[in-house]
DNA sequence: CAGGCAACTGTTTGGATATACAGTATTCGG
DNA sequence: CCGAATACTGTATATCCAAACAGTTGCCTG
């Protein structure tokens, strides 16, 4: 997006809590108010100047036809909420479209680091993390992590929930269930990538 | 709020719709096309319906004037997502200002039924079902709970979150932690009362 | 069976709104 | 110093829109 002047960001603003505050988009009257402009055409040439430069849209011959798009950072809030992943097809970007079984809108302030999607959780492997089958791992996008944070891993095409630990070439994926064994993997002979980092679970029913 | 009709929940719905895809509100016309009316009467007389019973609001005079109001159940559009509360002070209403800590907004189709606040977990005696020291139990607000249902419960002036089991004269509140004792109520004899049950789980920080 | 209500059709009107056109002042890069 | 861009005033107008008025149909209730 282009950037914008100061004025255009005041006007920008404004229709961001005028959208807010009255649940519909200001007229250009109404904006020459907020703002003690004495000519609608003030508004009018801000507006076409936002629009030119990306930051709304306005549809010809409506009143109120104005959209504010996406914002500056964050490309996705056309698709508002946290996208829920389920079973990762092997090979495929673990967002691309065809894993994507649902979005909520979910507190962007509930996790730090901020959370990019909502992994849902196969498996008891990490039961004694309170993380249970079928939870909603809330994942920040990253592909470092530090020994003891629990990730999200890819291997080969397998995509896993473990505990993190790494010893110089050898990578262990813990598991937080005595029931299952952890997973070594030597890094200068087999695939592997970090996904993520577990920033939080969703349990949506109770056990 | 008055009761409306399927038609009249219709219209509601469409304006819901309308706003949520378009940002703006609807115009009488646009209702029409929506619903295949040749007349901006009929939707003329819907919105003052719906206005009448306390749905929406109607600014005279404005184009796109309609306002939704709040819905029936404890989401209003004055304070938006689902409070946190924290510590209960004894004998206070749960929901009692002083123990809301902060709102945080959740969409509300992740549990069902649905959760009307989040209580701040303390304490291990839920461990072994997956809920930990300083999670956020989503909870239905009810007085009613079956036997093996997570329930919000409160003794004398304490709360607690225990797995409720009922015979007879006899409550019998469940830790899941084999370091913690049951709780025996006798209703006969002792202040008992189910606040909520448990609906999921949120937690804000990996374990 | 009369009367009320929900759910429409059809028409009209004044005020609200978007938008074009004609100017003015200021700033800034070339 | 000139042209372009920003940031406005002031005027005008076609169209959008809310809202009123006059009917119609079907359903339900007393």
């Amino acid at each position: 997006m282009e950037p914008l002047t100061k004025r255009q960001a005041e006007i920008l603003a404004l229709i961001r809590k005028f959208l807010a505050e009255a649940g519909r988009p200001p007229t250009r009257a109404e904006i020459c108010e907020a703002f003690g402009f004495s000519s609608p055409n003030a508004a009018e040439e801000h507006l076409r100047t936002l629009a030119r430069k990306g930051a709304i849209e306005m549809i010809p011959g409506l009143s109120r036809g104005i959209r504010v798009l996406k914002t500056p950072r964050g490309m996705d809030a056309a698709e508002p909420g946290l996208p829920v992943v389920g079973r990762v097809a092997a090979g495929s970007p673990i967002l691309a479209e065809e894993n994507v079984e649902e979005r909520y809108q979910v507190d962007a302030r509930l996790f730090s680091p901020g959370a990019d999607y909502l992994l849902r959780v196969r498996g008891h492997s990490m039961r004694d993390a309170g993380i249970l089958n079928g939870d909603l791992l809330a994942v920040h996008r990253t592909s470092e992590a530090t020994s003891g944070q629990i990730v999200v891993a890819r291997l080969d095409s397998d995509v896993t929930v473990k505990r993190f630990q790494r010893r110089g070439h050898t990578v262990r994926l813990l598991p937080e269930n005595p029931d299952f064994e952890p997973i070594e993997v030597d890094l200068r002979r087999e695939p592997f990538a970090i996904e993520g980092i577990g920033v939080g679970v969703i349990r949506t029913r109770p056990r």
